[in-house]
DNA sequence: GACTATAGTGAACTGTGGTTCCGGTTGTCA
DNA sequence: TGACAACCGGAACCACAGTTCACTATAGTC
């Protein structure tokens, strides 16, 4: 009965291990220099394998972006919650961890597509790490609010949404938006006070 | 050499304005109910007409959404001209215009698709009626600033940024955005001086 | 070293949806 | 009304990209 093991238990043997994590690796960037158009078939090839190999580890294509932008959204989850310890201003912190989250979005073509236009079957895998990350930034936010230095009518949903709308603005190739002037005029349109610049 | 016409000279039969007509009104109701996702057989379907007659009309699937977008950012140019006219104070005139475009763009699933992520090809067509928008834009933009009722430091590319991200937020399906209330907030921030209620 | 469960391979398969094309139809004009 | 060009219909075509599967290779184990 030692085979009642639930799927994830089985410690894979060492090849496969190997090439998940290079699959992984590979997929991480082909579908973060194209975007999700990115073919199966560049991911394998990029990582040494058969399309075959990569379907032995995820059961879609979906499923293999739904991985990768789950694990970037972990990643935004840390760092918001690596941002509650830091000594800083409140407001400041937030600011700066938005436009450190937008520099990693910038290089990611895949995850701007993806916060732009999340589908709903990607979007129950990723769940749980952006409450995470939603939960830590409302901290941020409710200290800000105490502190004075951030509107009092802006919310942790308006944050969402203005990262939901850089996404869209910087996957915008034929336009040329400045959406790094833009996000510096959304965070100081967000602060308590307009700057003492207001003519 | 009378048929030295250009092919836009050269009078439609009766017969194939009308279904042109049948076309244009069915994919507006089918790619604005389905986004682009939507298929030709369907709008033809709708209009009544078998696909190769959309064809005859229409060279391929973009060329038809182009024109629809084209449409829609035209009465957006119109709807900005008008604005010029009215009587209100210049940044009020400029917020309801925006709430009227955001109502339209609600029911109008391609549109939102196409301002939140346009690629290049339908780009080109669009971009002379964008341009003549965001030219009236600029004009309420700037009276608005001469009013001291607008930030000084936001400009027509913030709206369009805006506008960007908006359709981008209300495309989601997954996630419940209350893009209305995020609107009225960054019309709020966008206002010259914050309102009395800040605390 | 031999055995076997696990893993890898990639050519072939498949479903989907845009596009074509030709036989039949219809508006227009003399 | 006859002739012809323009137009329509929709079955068939085709390309593309995700997915499968029969076969081979290999890691782990006795």
């Amino acid at each position: 009965m030692t085979e009642m093991l639930s799927s994830e238990e089985r410690p894979l043997r060492a090849d496969a291990r190997r090439n998940r994590q290079r699959i992984l690796e590979s997929a991480g960037a082909v579908f973060s220099e194209s975007g999700s158009e990115a073919q199966i078939d560049d991911v394998a090839r990029r990582a040494g394998v058969g399309v075959g190999t990569v379907y032995r580890h995820f059961p879609t294509k979906e499923a293999l972006v739904a991985e990768l932008v789950r694990q970037k959204f972990e990643l935004f989850a840390a760092r918001a919650n690596e941002a509650l310890e830091l000594p800083g201003e409140p407001f400041t912190v937030l600011a700066d961890m938005l436009r450190a989250n937008a520099a990693d979005l910038e290089r990611d073509v895949v995850m701007q597509e993806m916060v732009a236009g999340l589908d709903d079957h990607i979007w129950t895998v990723v769940q749980p790490a952006q409450d995470e990350m939603l939960r830590a930034i409302q901290v941020l936010i409710d200290r800000a609010h105490r502190a004075g230095t951030m509107r009092p009518d802006a919310t942790a949903s308006d944050i969402g949404m203005l990262m939901c709308g850089l996404c869209a603005t910087m996957a915008q190739t034929a336009r040329d938006f400045d959406w790094r002037r833009h996000l510096d005029l959304m965070i100081e349109m967000l602060r308590g006070r307009p700057g003492p610049a207001q003519a």
